[in-house]
DNA sequence: GATGAATGAGCATTCATTCAT
DNA sequence: AATGAATGAATGCTCATTCAT
């Protein structure tokens, strides 16, 4: 008897059909301007149908999170399986979250608000909560795959421990993207608008500069060694 | 008669204990669960004292964030008066940023804050939030000048382009700071729990990747020079 | 299946006892004095249930109003089918008003209140208020229909515009009840204490007035022997 | 020594600057909505020094209510010295009334005020509210003198209590004024504007039928004639 | 007398969540 | 399972009035 699959399908879609409607409200209006009653009403359910999905409004903007990682993370992983260097995947996989985060760009503050989250308890103890920490972790996992590849392949300087290594990417590329990301939405730093770096530029330069650094040494000894010869 | 003075005085004095204990408060409760009347109640002011000087509850966290930046503006300077390379310069600025957060976390919020609220037009006009972006300004000039100066005395790789590499380095260095900040506010990828990196220890370890890069062949070419004498 | 009338029974009813809570509140305190917390507490009802049935505090005021024009209009059709001369339905009609505001004094207030309001566009564009100007125009109708039928019976001089002296004769009413009733609340002209007018005697005397004028009967009863001259 | 006389001379001018300023700041906005703040700049003083001048923003408000009655009394006291029959004095009176409020439109609110306000004993009891008062009682008695010489020479029917017609009338105009000034602001009665009387007409048109009556003229000259028969 | 800094009482409204049907 | 009517907690801000200088 299929019932029992149907109905878990049919729960299923629902609960995803609720989540679309929580991205488009909150896309539109911000989390705190949002409505519980608007989302229910986009969704078509009932406002009561929405708490037999979803224990509160946070956990539902923690859903938002929690798929928005899953897709970067499904993503991220295909390129571990490319046939390139460490190094050649670390940048890919910059460059996937950069243009993930600019095809969805709410899932950048739901990412945010998970883990401001993070604070209250019992939102912590959800299974979603679980979930997106296990996104995070797995999205960092993929980082430190990727320096590891290039330590093994000599891509990467094998004298980082690529933990280490992987989470000051991880949290430096978050930095940048953010700052593109304030710049895009029109305020902040007018600052920045003295020199047009586009969000591409930056990452793309920040990639290069994790590559090679930015002490001018390195490029001296390999110039010597060059003059040497 | 210094009346006048006095009384210019008494009015800054009275700003100061209004942001004091909006630091306080908000430290404790965060922003949204703060109350002016708990504010009031702990400068030991009247509710209506305190829109005398300031014109909401958002703004005195605007000047959280103002005087927050200007007291970090201050002790970045200092560094730029210092005997140093300009590297050397870069790597002080990024332990000092690294300690004024840890000894006064709630600049982070408030600076955070800051950066959100310029969407509302009505705050972004008022003359806090044009300070607060003065402030960031000049911090990123910090960054600027000590890479401009880097590339002078040779301690930085001359190919960048400062501005560029400035805010690439301002926003990885928040990123990075962020991260570390919520692995000590307890919350936050338990994953960072497994290897024991101390903020101080990435930020270190992020200066040193910016100043030689990741890359192995850097290295191996120094390496080779060593090797070679 | 009766739920869905039921269901609309339900509604009516608890938007009454909203607008009774509100009338014995209003009653004792006046508009601004009375809380929007204590009739709620007055009608048992939750404070944000009072906002799934009004918009705000002033549209309940005006809900009021609403009923208490619309009783007074039911009352006053009534008369428009009695058996009298148009004169003496003009006398009735007015002694029918006198008699509502005596009875209700919250709805003299109420009435002037959704007077005073329509400069709000929000509130002058509620179907409240619509109704509210409804009746009041019907008021005025069963005015100046009393007058067209005293007209045509030859009890009341047809050389007058019907519209123009039912706006007067409106107006006037008003004003004279407005004094009487200020005058009844135990304030205003002491003066009017000297004389010993009843509300009901002014009114009696008004209409009567408005049958015969002030001109000397002499000097009418000349002019017009003159004209038949 | 005129140090006494200038001393009082200028409390006097200031009081009536005060006055001023809250004319105008209340004609502008509404009296809920001016501020003593406004007022008080407005009248280039500080704000504690309307305090010393009126007790209360209400008395402030009564104060305008007492200029206007005492202009307005000023004016009518002017009439009952013309060289005319009652009725004509009262049709002149009726006019002037109509005159001060359409050019003068805030005394109409602050007579309103001062009436409604009756209520609080506090102030009631102030001077201002006595002056008002007495205003009031003037201006009624100058309305019952013109009956009374009309009685005397022939012009209004001697068969009415004075008085009584006195309040009768008075109540009347306000009752007809006010309509005719809702319409002026321009909501109220859309019903009103079906017909376009002005202001000045439904007046006139008032005082003819106070004068004549409403009752078809050949009755009344009917009787007329009968009786003389 | 004049000032204006300080005060704090006072209140409508929103909206996440619950639960009877 | 689905609903949506009912709830009530929770809070920033205004502004008339006071009083020390």
């Amino acid at each position: 008897m299929g019932t029992k699959e149907r109905k878990e399908r049919e729960r299923t879609e629902r609960r995803e059909t609720i989540i679309d409607a929580a991205e488009e409200v909150i896309n539109e209006k911000g989390f705190d301007a949002a409505t519980v009653d608007e989302i229910a009403e986009r969704a078509e359910l009932g406002k009561g149908t929405l708490y037999l999905y979803f224990k509160s409004k946070a956990s539902i903007y923690l859903a938002i999170s929690e798929r928005g990682s899953k897709i970067l993370n499904s993503e991220m992983a295909k390129i571990l399986t490319l046939d390139l260097t460490g190094l050649e995947m670390l940048r890919k996989l910059g460059e996937k979250y950069l243009k993930f985060i600019q095809t969805n760009p709410i899932y950048f503050n739901a990412f945010a608000f998970y883990e401001n989250m993070m604070d209250q308890e019992k939102l912590a103890e959800s299974e979603i909560a679980q979930n997106c920490e296990k996104h995070a972790r797995e999205a960092m996992t993929y980082i430190v795959r990727s320096l590891q590849i290039g330590m093994q392949d000599g891509s990467v300087d094998s004298s980082y421990d690529p933990k280490e290594l992987g989470v000051i990417i991880w949290g430096a590329s978050k930095g940048i993207v953010q700052m593109a990301f304030l710049k895009n939405k029109g305020h902040y730093y007018k600052m920045l608008d003295e020199v047009d770096f586009s969000l591409e530029s930056l990452i793309v330069s920040f990639i290069e500069l994790i590559g090679s650094g930015i002490s001018s040494k390195n490029m001296t000894a390999g110039q010597n060694i060059e003059t040497i010869r």
